[in-house]
DNA sequence: TCTGGGGTCCTAGGACCC
DNA sequence: TCTGGGGTCCTAGGACCC
């Protein structure tokens, strides 16, 4: 028996949280924007969309294309606490839920399913769930698969349901502009273009050495997913494998106390960040962009794991000084991974 | 209009070993 | 003088996503 997959993703999550927050702005266009001088939009709700306002949009243009727009500021504790809340929310229907991202999971309902009379009936439980107790809005895509699941959430926003049958491929989504594809980007289309590949259905047709050189090994999983066919399954456990915190200067810099301030202010933060997800990091990494955008990034092993922001500075910096000491810079990132877990290392410790 | 911030995964190429 | 072939591991950069 075949599987039943659920997307759900909030609809404009950080705008719909700053409109729980501050229910005054529900009839306005907001953007979720720090209001610094070249920030951009992290994200607009639908009216402000309306006017053209786009993620990801310099704030300047976006006040030129809606001059009455709300900048609300940025907000990440709040939207953790409603995110955490939306995942436990799903987590009540099925055990297996996949967290994509802070305001997306997939759900597998293949055997709840089985108490109503359509998969559409648990859609409208879960979404009204939702909507009831924290207030947001969301899509839900309903398919046999993971990537139709994720497709069909996609296609009816904001607040749709959409099933996605396996029948239904050559009908609905092989018409879509290649672009629209899930895991393929700007480049990937391009490439994709040149070849004379323009929808997903060019896609779903055609043979994997004609598209080889955009997906390399993965030409034949991408030539599938086009014609509806997915059968990975659900991430339920995975952890952070990286973390990092960065900041964009106002100014480009070449001044080296100022860059070891913001450096160490960095490491500052990335030890809370640790502290909060239980790691210990085995390796530090430097990120650097140059007045150009030109990124550069380098990485060394720690000699022992931790949290230490302390650690982190001395080593970020010593990153800093072998490689980049003679770099103008607009950005400065510092990252740690191959994490050891505190859950782990104290399950380790009891067995002594 | 000068261009955020935080993630994951993949690949090419170099180092090193046998 | 010329110069194997295969495997693994590591790093930096790029593509993509939200």
């Amino acid at each position: 028996m075949g599987k039943i997959i659920f997307h759900i993703d909030i609809n404009a999550f950080f705008a719909s949280a700053e409109t729980l927050r501050d229910p005054s702005l529900k009839n306005k266009p907001i953007a979720v924007c720090s209001n610094k001088r070249g920030s951009v939009v992290t994200t607009a709700n639908y009216i402000a969309r309306e006017f053209g306002v786009r993620s990801a949009m310099p704030l300047v243009e976006a006040l030129k294309l809606c001059p009455q727009l709300v900048v609300t500021g940025v907000h990440f504790d709040l939207y953790e606490k409603i995110s955490a809340q939306f995942v436990e929310l799903c987590k009540k229907y099925t055990e297996i839920v996949e967290v994509a991202s802070v305001d997306e999971c997939y759900l597998d309902v293949t055997q709840v399913i089985k108490q109503y009379k359509r998969p559409l009936d648990l859609a409208m439980v879960i979404r009204k769930d939702i909507k009831k107790n924290i207030g947001l809005d969301v899509s839900i895509g309903i398919a046999p698969n993971r990537f139709l699941a994720k497709m069909a959430s996609d296609m009816k926003k904001p607040n749709g349901m959409t099933v996605l049958r396996q029948k239904e491929v050559q009908s609905k989504l092989w018409p879509l502009p290649i672009e629209r594809m899930h895991g393929i980007g700007v480049k990937s289309a391009e490439l994709l273009k040149n070849a004379g590949i323009y929808t997903i259905g060019d896609l779903a047709v055609c043979k994997s050495n004609h598209v080889l050189f955009v997906f390399k090994k993965n030409a034949e999983l991408f030539i599938r997913r086009a014609n509806g066919e997915d059968d990975s399954e659900l991430d339920i456990d995975s952890m952070v494998k990286s973390l990092s915190q960065s900041t964009t200067l106002m100014n480009a810099t070449s001044d080296y106390d100022e860059i070891t301030i913001v450096i160490e202010q960095l490491c500052r933060e990335l030890q809370q960040r640790c502290i909060d997800e239980g790691v210990l990091a085995q390796q530090v990494t430097i990120t650097v962009k140059d007045e150009m955008f030109q990124s550069y990034s380098r990485t060394m092993k720690l000699p022992a794991a931790t949290n230490s922001h302390q650690e982190f500075f001395e080593n970020a910096l010593l990153l800093f000084d072998a490689n980049f000491s003679e770099v103008t810079v607009k950005l400065l990132g510092v990252g740690c991974s191959h994490f050891i877990f505190r859950d782990i290392i104290s399950e380790q410790l009891k067995l002594f």
